[in-house]
DNA sequence: CTGAAAGCGCTTACAG
DNA sequence: CTGAAAGCGCTTACAG
């Protein structure tokens, strides 16, 4: 491997001139850089950046920390993230936690350790060691999803969200609604939608009953075992809305009701939240939340980037959303 | 920052010792190894790893390529290597090309700078400064999707895919197929492909008008402008059956289709290639083909540790597909 | 405009 | 079982 050492002999000057002409800092005459340059182009040499790293405590990269690498709203955000980091230069380190609580402060300490300049944590829960493992880090770092005590976040208005669809299916002369959730591990998904359709269902006087609420694990399958579970528990009973908490499980909802024969919107009726490519092409097209993920994906990116560049007072940003009103309602 | 020379002498020892039990190698007697254990895990000291990969050569970092983030393919592959190499404690560094040659290039020379252990690229083509940036690089390097001359590569079988999808459309009575595909400059996607249903409409004397056959750009959109663009061109004889090259343009097909009122599939027959999970909730669900990405993200993480051990002689190794015969044909 | 020297935080022969 | 010393490839005051 070429070094900044070979480049200074072959050029005849100190490897700190190679460095100045590399870094475009300092005074340097021309023809030594011109020489500096033709010579880095013959060798191809590339500068050692984790040498560069470990003598300016500067990595160039950006750790982020995903749930699950394979999934639209993930690869949204990370698109947003990138978008904005790459163009000054930043890489990403991307690490996926598979939905594990320890993995995510596992690896905060092994991005710190890979002298990352900062972390973005899509978080799916909150507990002490995980608040505790992000003040020990001591690193810029962004929560987008959920509310992190002393993190700068970035958040999704999900009780407003789900009250609104709660509403638009209330507006729709449905009285009987459903609701298919995640737990409530999650505050954000679990706890804050779960709140606003139970406290939008209270404020307009609705009954609400317990077969009517089933509890999934984000998955197309889980959706459809919930719809299962509501239809048989409470056959005579039969609600005639279902809102989903996220487009996958409305989608999972949707084909266990059209293979037993329901019509939706017109015998049942659903939305998700999410806004999906999936929610768009299926038939019917589902009702649901546009939460812009690559906008939180760029804005978290750019807090970041602030807060590397100069400590901030940590903050919370409430992202607006969007009710996309399609058939299934 | 702790470094390990706080730690030494905290622990009263030289910085050897403190080396030594933190990667478990070479005799420390029982107490100082706890007293040392004890020191990190009370100062919460993580070591460098850019100090460690500047001394060792080796950062534990794989690189990989994509051409575009969210993108479901990507995601699927870029969550089978990650399966496997976090196994043996590798993160991956992430790259987005957006689909520009120039930055495939820039990112592989950008990765060695990072000194990554070796790198993944997904190809979407190919060209005579990449196969030399590849070269000059001179590290572990695998590529998916496009066989690249003296690089390892992982290759879906793109023809045989493609004469398959034809061969069945044909034996559903279809004589009069269309076809929408991509740019030629991706030999897989936009070469094989076509060259697959090309012959086997030839094999089958199967006559090919030439406004049968457009040209997108991978996007939904593209493909319900495609399909617009044959049904308007071929009025006086339409075709019966549509081969899209990959299921998003599929469903943009469809949904053209679908709003000119033709039926899929009385009318016309569509199918793609791809697997998505789009194209087995869209109505009618897509015939398509899958590729098993992930498993490619797998074995190529497999095959790049192996060659990061020992120098591996170049192979190529083509991946098997599964035709999904859904409601569209 | 240019260079010598120190130092970033590690690991690794080598010696004892 | 333990330590002193060299060195990985850079950058950055400092001096000239």
């Amino acid at each position: 491997m070429t070094t900044i050492n070979d480049i200074a002999k072959m050029a005849n000057v100190s490897r700190t001139t190679v460095s100045r002409v590399l870094n475009n800092k300092g005074y340097v005459s021309e023809d030594v850089r011109d020489r500096i340059l033709k010579l880095v182009k013959e060798t191809g040499y590339t500068p050692s950046l984790s040498a560069k790293s470990l003598r300016t405590k500067k990595s160039g990269v950006i750790g982020v920390i995903l749930p699950k690498i394979s999934t639209e709203t993930a690869s949204r955000v990370v698109s947003g993230i990138n978008e904005v980091v790459s163009k000054e230069d930043y890489q990403i380190l991307l690490t996926d936690t598979e939905l594990n609580k320890e993995k995510e402060i596992e690896f905060i300490r092994l991005l710190k350790s890979r002298q990352v300049d900062g972390i973005i944590l899509l978080a799916t829960n909150i507990n002490e060691d995980l608040t505790q493992a992000i003040q020990t880090a001591d690193l810029p770092f962004i929560s987008i999803g959920q509310d992190l005590p002393g993190v700068t976040s970035i958040l999704y208005d999900d009780y407003h969200a789900a009250a609104d669809v709660t509403n638009m299916m209330i507006s729709h002369q449905h009285k009987k609604i459903a609701y298919i959730g995640v737990g409530e591990q999650d505050p954000s998904v679990g706890g804050l939608r779960k709140e606003g359709y139970l406290d939008t269902m209270a404020k307009n006087e609705l009954p609400i009953h317990n077969e009517w609420i089933q509890e999934g694990d984000f998955s197309i399958e889980s959706g459809y075992e919930c719809a299962k579970k509501i239809i048989k528990n409470s056959a005579s009973n039969l609600p005639t809305a279902i809102f989903c908490v996220t487009d996958r499980m409305a989608i999972g909802a949707m084909e266990y009701l059209r293979e037993q024969g329901f019509s939706i919107p017109k015998d049942i009726a659903i939305a998700g939240i999410g806004a999906s490519t999936l929610s768009k092409y299926v038939t019917p097209a589902l009702t649901t939340v546009d939460y812009f993920n690559k906008h939180a994906g760029e804005k978290a990116a750019q807090l970041l980037l602030a807060q590397m560049k100069k400590k901030k007072p940590k903050e919370k940003f409430v992202q607006s959303y969007r009710l996309i009103k399609r058939d299934s309602v």
